[in-house]
DNA sequence: TTAATAGTGTCTCTCAGACATTATCAC
DNA sequence: GTGATAATGTCTGAGAGACACTATTAA
């Protein structure tokens, strides 16, 4: 075995964040994506992402925080890391680490954060991805496989919803994360077998545009719970 | 926000593998940590891992397994990465990010290590950590969990043993992993509906020291399989 | 009243756990 | 045969899906 190096500054790899930014959309999962100001690839869609700057940052999640604020003006999401990527090819400017986060944003935070000057989100089906810079198409990847499939078995899919929702909302979210259709009543009954949810007291909201109100709820607990069974 | 800095090799942190290596011993799961050779901490338990080596290494992984070869030397084991860490003050060398591995190996690949020279490796029970130096015992923690959690809907606990093994012995191994009793018909029935193993052909085995012997199996395909329900 | 969605009740089928039974070996 | 573990068969209860049915609103 080689004698240990110090590894110095001149040989230590480039650090990033890149943040996969997921959103519901009318028609289902959207991936968020920016436009990059800098080079390299710049105006080119991309991932929100930044350095880890040691200066500033008190760990990693705060560095993912820190960019989502500055580059997305988005404060407060879901928040989850999903691993990293490391090589010598999938960034031009030098061997590099990329460690991948999986962001949730209900819609209307997503507009909010574009009117208060957030560059433009562009809404991208997953599955009609363009052609991407580095090597996020499988950063992607691995962040919406994390989320199918940690969806069918916590409470993951709230956090692309607001506050309060109703059953049929959430339902329906479920059905986009997971990919498949779910069953209404035993959807009810396991959520609240489960405790998940809570009512808001009192207030069934009326609908939007027609027919019965739903009851609305919000979590019961604000961070993620994992079930001991599926949805 | 701030105008973007070309993040140069000054600012960068450091970074380091962490190799969270598992086996089963006589009584149960056990960690396998070494001794460092090299300041800080020389001479402490700690978990094998090492340098990143942006001249050497091809990706993560493959630093995963140069150090599991060279300090360890172990080859080919299960390895799967769990998350990263990263900080100003996990490390006394400064802002440093540790990418965390889980490694399974047989019993026997330990003894053989050992055999053909690689220090010593301490079987410490989990639950009976010592001290650690660094934040290891927060890495441990997080490989674990991903172990406890996996094993349930996964081969996973199968790397544990040698290529060949009983249904019996399977089992045990998926108890220890979990950490609860299975039912043993259903744990059968499972596994032979799922096709996850193969019959080692014509040989069943004779016991080491006493009772009927169990026939062998191996698994039908060599890397983790995971399942649709729980094991 | 009608139309449409929200929400409930109930039946059935599947599957996992419990446990009894049979099989196979060493001695 | 005896004793011990390996392996199989069967029963039962819990829970998920299917679906019919009731509730509540706007128009």
């Amino acid at each position: 075995m080689a004698a240990p190096s110090s590894a110095g500054p001149e040989q230590r790899p480039i650090a990033t964040v890149d943040i996969v930014l997921v959103t519901l959309g009318e028609e289902g999962l959207r991936l968020c994506l920016q436009r990059r100001e800098h080079e390299p690839h710049a105006g080119e869609l991309a991932l929100v992402g930044g350095y880890v700057r040691p200066e500033q940052d008190a760990d990693i999640e705060a560095a993912a925080r820190r960019i989502l604020a500055g580059k997305a003006r988005l404060e407060g999401l879901y928040l989850e890391q999903v691993r990293s990527f490391g090589g010598p090819g999938r960034d031009p400017r030098g061997w590099s680490i990329a460690i991948i986060y999986l962001a949730l944003v209900p819609e209307e935070r997503l507009i909010a954060a574009e009117a208060a000057g957030a560059p433009r989100f562009e809404r991208i089906d997953p599955d009609r991805l363009p052609p991407l810079p580095f090597d996020h198409a499988r950063l992607i990847t691995a962040a919406l496989a994390r989320l199918r499939s940690k969806a069918s078995y916590s409470t993951l899919p709230a956090f692309l919803l607001g506050d309060q929702f109703t059953l049929p909302e959430l339902k329906a979210v479920y059905e986009q994360a997971i990919g498949t259709k779910l069953n209404d009543s035993a959807f009810r009954r396991k959520l609240m077998e489960m405790q998940i949810l809570e009512e808001v007291d009192a207030k069934a909201s009326a609908t939007a545009e027609r027919k019965r109100p739903a009851q609305l709820y919000r979590l019961a607990r604000r961070t993620l719970t994992e079930f001991d069974r599926t949805v």
